[in-house]
RNA sequence: GGGAUCGUAGCUCAGUUGGUUAGAGCGCCUGCCUGUCACGUAGGAGGUCGCGGGUUCGAGUCCCGUCGGUCCCGCCA
């Protein structure tokens, strides 16, 4: 089809200097004002609006084919740009100081009624909104994201290519690993009764990259988990993900630092590094977190000292089973905190599974507390309020508990009266370098020891000698970076040595016949001349997200999945017909499917099995 | 696997203690209207109250189940 009217301007670029030039522009019918004689039209294509006007005296053939623009008609149109009449500027408009009384109007296609009103905004239900995401995505609001989530792609990829590194693609179809989260399966149709397992991230190949000399490489590269979603956890997301050979810890800090810079300026936000780091032991001691929200104080204080030699059972028994008892300060909160306050944060401390919250609130009548009065002497009290700083005016929350509960009540109890209490700063950008985390953590469930980071991070030089006979004790060369109380990223200086990386596998409990059938190409390959090497990944989603401002990354990818891990556009997942399955070997275990490609019965888990 | 919450017109919502014919704004349709920019104005059409069952003389409203959305815990090396 030959357009007669082919575009040369786009309507964002409509201002007062191009006033009398002829331009020809292309687009949606934003709105239709018809005011009878005179119709206004706003023109919309990706740059922006631009107003355009019907006059039945001046031109009545365009006028008659405005009488019927709707609402999302694409149409192209020709004419010289004129600026608007005294008194007509719309000054909060870009575009508002000039409009186009076309001489040419060409309706290039129509448009049935919307299901959702494109200025109905983020009002509209998310399902519909995802249903028509096409529709969606229209919305300026939504074509930023879009294009603020490309800017920082091309900016990442232009400064990591001054820094040396090159972008190599990595296998979508890859094996599955034993460690990590869940796997994608995909039936191997020339191997029947084998899967290929979707890449939870491009790890094993980046380090391979690295022993085959590449010696700086990265990737936005594609990842996949079959994990319960989140608004900031979709089943496929996108890493910026970098390896390096010869470097410490400090390099791949400088590099990534460079990397948050850059994207951080996409946003207008300018940083400083280097960034703050802090170990992962003060994160969880003074903040209850391994990603601390440092916008806003509420430090813990420790009271377990003073709570091991009180007379208070409770108090004492927890102290003397190891546990902590730890606290916060409200600073000048005691005349706004009611009664009901603190019953509120009680019941929030336990419904996040604490045994409740004591506390002393230092008024200026004089103190109250939350019985603790009745087993702690006037002594005890004062010593608590000497730790805490605190002084008349203030308030003091308490848990007591095991150490890892006492930093998840208390951890989670500050993120709530942070906000609650209005105490964060919103205009402040936060980046932490988390570092010195354990190597291994014991898995209740497990029963076993298992990789804080991942299986193929390197263990501290100063602590090599403690890797077989205190492991829990050895800190890794892991690294993460923490934006305002999310983490945004995290990598490590990884294992370059086959004895190091075997001991690492014994280590989670993995013997030597399954780690050289999963890790054996890498065991193989550590032998064969492995630099030191280590790297990052950066979650861009939810760099993404903070950076325009959204609450779930749903809004900076085009075309996400429901919670249920739906596509509502394409309704995927669906049903595989029979003749797929037959050639791929595999076997449909569910019911039989309904006409609606739906499985007749919600409870059953799906399972396929190979037939062989 | 668990907790919370939502589902009423195309969209966003209201709908009292269970009681007559389920309402509003926007959108849509038909008029009128020459400087609008949330155009204005007059009229009109439009409803399986997510679905199924139960309680009741009577259910949008109460109960049970189910489907779908969202948030969270678990999970996410």
């Amino acid at each position: 089809m030959s357009l007669k009217l082919r575009r040369d301007h786009r309507c964002g670029q409509m201002s007062v200097d191009k006033v009398g030039q002829n331009v020809c522009l292309s687009g949606w019918v934003n709105v239709v004002r018809d005011l009878g004689g005179l119709i206004f039209v706003e023109l919309r294509d990706a740059t922006g609006k631009v107003q355009l006007v019907a006059d039945p005296n001046k031109n009545k053939e365009v006028h008659d084919v405005f009488v019927n623009l709707k609402n999302e008609f694409v149409i192209a149109v020709s004419g010289k740009l004129t600026g608007r009449p005294e008194g007509t500027c719309n000054h909060s408009s870009p575009t508002g100081l000039v409009e186009l009384y076309p001489d040419q109007c060409e309706i290039l296609n129509t448009a049935r009624p919307l299901p959702f009103q494109l200025d109905q905004g983020e009002k509209v239900d998310e399902a519909l909104r995802l249903k028509y995401r096409y529709l969606d995505l229209r919305r300026p609001e939504m074509s930023k994201n879009l294009v603020m989530r490309h800017k920082i792609s091309q900016a990442v990829r232009r400064y990591l290519d001054t820094e040396g590194f090159i972008e190599v693609e990595t296998p979508i179809l890859c094996k599955a690993t034993p460690e990590g989260a869940r796997d994608f399966l995909v039936p191997s149709r020339l191997n029947p009764g084998s899967w290929y397992a979707l890449p939870q991230s491009p790890q094993l190949f980046k380090q391979t990259l690295m022993i085959s000399g590449v010696d700086r490489y990265y990737q936005i590269a594609r990842c996949f988990r079959d994990e319960d979603l989140r608004a900031d956890r979709q089943p496929e997301f996108t890493q910026i993900d970098m390896e390096f050979s010869f470097v410490d810890e400090e390099e791949v800090q400088r590099v990534t630092e460079g990397v948050l810079v850059e994207s951080f300026a996409c946003a207008g936000i300018e940083l400083k590094p280097p960034f703050q780091k802090m170990s992962y032991a003060d994160a969880m001691g003074l903040y209850g977190s391994d990603k601390p929200d440092l916008r806003f104080g509420l430090e813990f204080k420790d009271f377990t000292a003073v709570a091991r030699n009180c007379k208070f059972k409770m108090f004492k028994d927890v102290a003397e089973a190891g546990g902590l008892v730890k606290g916060i300060v409200l600073s000048g909160k005691a005349e706004t905190t009611s009664r009901k306050h603190l019953d509120t944060w009680a019941d929030y401390a336990k419904s996040c599974g604490g045994k409740g919250l004591a506390w002393i609130s230092f008024g200026k009548e004089g103190l109250r507390t939350s019985g603790l009065e009745k087993h702690l002497t006037a002594d005890e009290i004062e010593q608590i309020i000497q730790i805490a700083g605190a002084g008349v005016g203030d308030v003091i929350l308490i848990v007591a508990d095991k150490a890892k509960q006492v930093a998840n009540v208390l951890g989670r109890l500050r993120l709530k009266l942070g906000e609650e209490l209005g105490l964060i700063d919103e205009t402040l950008h936060k980046l932490l370098w988390v570092v010195d985390f354990p190597l291994f953590e014991y898995d209740e469930e497990e029963g076993r020891l298992m990789a804080v980071h991942h299986p193929f991070t390197s263990p501290r030089v100063e602590d090599l000698d403690k890797l077989e006979s205190d492991p829990e004790s050895v800190k890794a060369r892991a690294y993460d970076i923490v934006y305002n109380g999310v983490e945004i990223g995290g990598g490590s200086i990884r294992i370059h040595n086959q004895e190091m990386q075997s001991k690492a596998f014994a280590a989670i409990g993995l013997d030597r016949e399954t780690a050289s059938e999963k890790f054996g190409f890498l065991l193989e390959a550590l032998e064969s001349g492995a630099p030191p090497h280590g790297g990052i990944a950066l979650g861009l989603d939810r760099m993404v997200m903070l950076l325009c401002g959204c609450k779930s990354i749903r809004d900076v990818i085009a075309f996400p999945k429901t919670q249920s891990g739906a596509c509502p556009m394409t309704s995927a997942p669906s049903a595989a017909s029979d003749e797929q399955l037959n050639e791929l070997k595999v076997y449909n275990k569910l019911d039989k499917t309904t006409e609606k490609g739906k499985t007749t019965d919600k409870d059953k888990k799906g399972s396929c099995e190979p037939v062989c």
